[in-house]
DNA sequence: TGCCAGGCCCTCTTTAGGGCCTT
């Protein structure tokens, strides 16, 4: 790991893709990310890429990101390169991180480039933070903690944002029930990996 | 020919199956 990789900054970042496997063929089409230090926004990052095919009628109805739009994008190349360098030195969060994170390490290894940082999944420390929850997905999450949002989902760059103020009402948790001053991202990834029916004791060592 | 993601997590589990999440 890079000694320049920052404590205090992660960038929050959604992929939209062609489907669901890059094992199968599937290309990202646009990258949103937000840059959080200390819980700020201080940068935001919003892309779209051109696969080299057509994407299907379910991926633009689900996205709103149509063939017409993918045309005039810059190639998947150029705009990873970009984001390689805007993701330099910093840690990463998603929402469901395994599968940005399979579709980022396909687009990068494509462009032989490589990220110093490592991921934390909002999915999964969700599900330990907040068992009440009816459901986990994104927008379910939104609606529960009373995130504001601009009603887009399924947006790179919509998504990234409500997933960094998901990622800011679960530290916020920790500093409120169960007085844990200042959690950090290791925290959160151990908080990821720990059984459900151990987080609550746990937690309440770290207070 | 027919199949086709992958990881987490629960349970009627561990020699397995299926729902939840992501597009």
């Amino acid at each position: 790991m890079s000694l320049t990789l920052s404590a205090n900054t992660v960038v929050v970042l959604d992929f939209e893709t062609t489907g669901l496997s890059p094992n199968q063929g599937d290309r990202a089409i646009e990258i949103g990310a937000v840059k959080l230090e200390n819980g700020v926004i201080v940068d935001r990052f919003q892309k779209l890429m051109n696969p080299g095919f057509r994407v299907s009628s379910f991926i633009a109805n689900y996205t709103g990101i149509t063939n017409a739009m993918l045309a005039e994008a810059d190639d998947c190349a150029t705009v990873m390169h970009n984001f390689a360098d805007f993701i330099q030195g910093c840690n990463l969060v998603a929402h469901n991180a395994s599968f940005d994170q399979r579709f980022l390490d396909a687009e990068l290894d494509v462009i032989q480039r490589d990220y110093d940082g490592t991921f934390a999944c909002s999915l999964l420390v969700s599900r330990r933070l907040t068992q009440d929850a009816p459901s986990h997905k994104l927008g379910e999450l939104v609606a529960y903690h009373q995130i504001d949002n601009d009603g887009v989902f399924h947006r790179a760059l919509a998504d990234a944002e409500v997933t960094a103020s998901l990622w800011q009402v679960l530290l916020d948790t920790l500093q409120s029930d169960y007085s844990i001053t200042n959690p950090d991202f290791s925290l959160m990834q151990k908080i990821a990996k720990m059984p459900k029916g151990s987080i609550d004791q746990f937690l309440k060592k770290q207070g």
